[in-house]
DNA sequence: TGACAACTACGAAACTTATCGTATATAATA
DNA sequence: TATTATATACGATAAGTTTCGTAGTTGTCA
């Protein structure tokens, strides 16, 4: 039964889903390749998890090989848009300026990708992000 | 049976623990009274939720009077930078400039945050964040 | 003291997530 | 054609989350 609402996926969604933005539209076998390098898995275990994301909207499945093609449905950014515009309101009470922030500091940025953020700066304050 | 790793908290339980966090140490009913008044619920399942993240190690609960007051274990900051720096890692690659695009792409910031959000930035090119 | 109000404790149900084993279908090939 | 390799389908389980109902405890006050 497939929901309207696009849920958060959850952490082992978005592994699967990190692996097909990367790829492109991939097979179970495929994903379960890259996944199982970091973290040993069994191959119906990603099996199951594909399927459940294409039940929930999550993936597309091409099923007109043997070997279904799976893809995202949302772009990355979508996603990431998503995720982080959810964590906002959850916990940041949408400030953003407290995002960056903490996010700086759980990670110390490099200075080009300080840089990178002013010339986001600069953009958002000349016209917006679209 | 508390656990040593302080995980992510879960939705509920970060609503509660913006209660906390708000108001300072409280008790289950005041926390309630609060909660119920944007998502109805019953008495006993705040409890719940709050005895267990007693459990977890996520609040602190004094049992010396009557009504157990509860507090936060982490500060709203510790807990933020968790989460964030969590999302950053799973969701971004550890790309904070990605993250903060993003973040703006979901909710249009003002020109006071963009102000305050440059002035993060000058402060950590200055020295860091401690 | 007895009744009542307001707590906490406890158990269980309904869901979701994550994982795996087994069964079955299909393509390739010896 | 019979065998083998490789898919998907399906069911089950274990753990965690969220929710609620009921039972028992304790403080207050008429």
């Amino acid at each position: 039964m497939a929901k309207q609402t696009p849920q958060r996926p959850t952490d082992a969604e978005l592994a699967i889903l990190r692996v097909l933005w990367e790829r492109g539209p991939s097979t179970v076998r495929q994903v379960h390749e890259i996944l199982s390098e970091i973290r040993p898995t069994v191959y119906t275990t990603i099996l199951k998890l594909m399927q459940i994301m294409d039940d929930k909207g999550l993936v597309h499945r091409d099923k007109s090989q043997r070997a279904h093609v799976y893809q995202p449905t949302f772009t990355e950014a979508e996603t990431q848009k998503r995720l982080v515009g959810d964590l906002l309101e959850r916990a940041f009470s949408g400030s953003t300026a407290s995002l960056l922030m903490q996010a700086l500091s759980a990670k110390e940025a490099s200075a080009e990708e300080l840089a990178q953020i002013r010339q986001i700066l600069d953009e958002v304050e000349r016209g917006g992000i679209q």
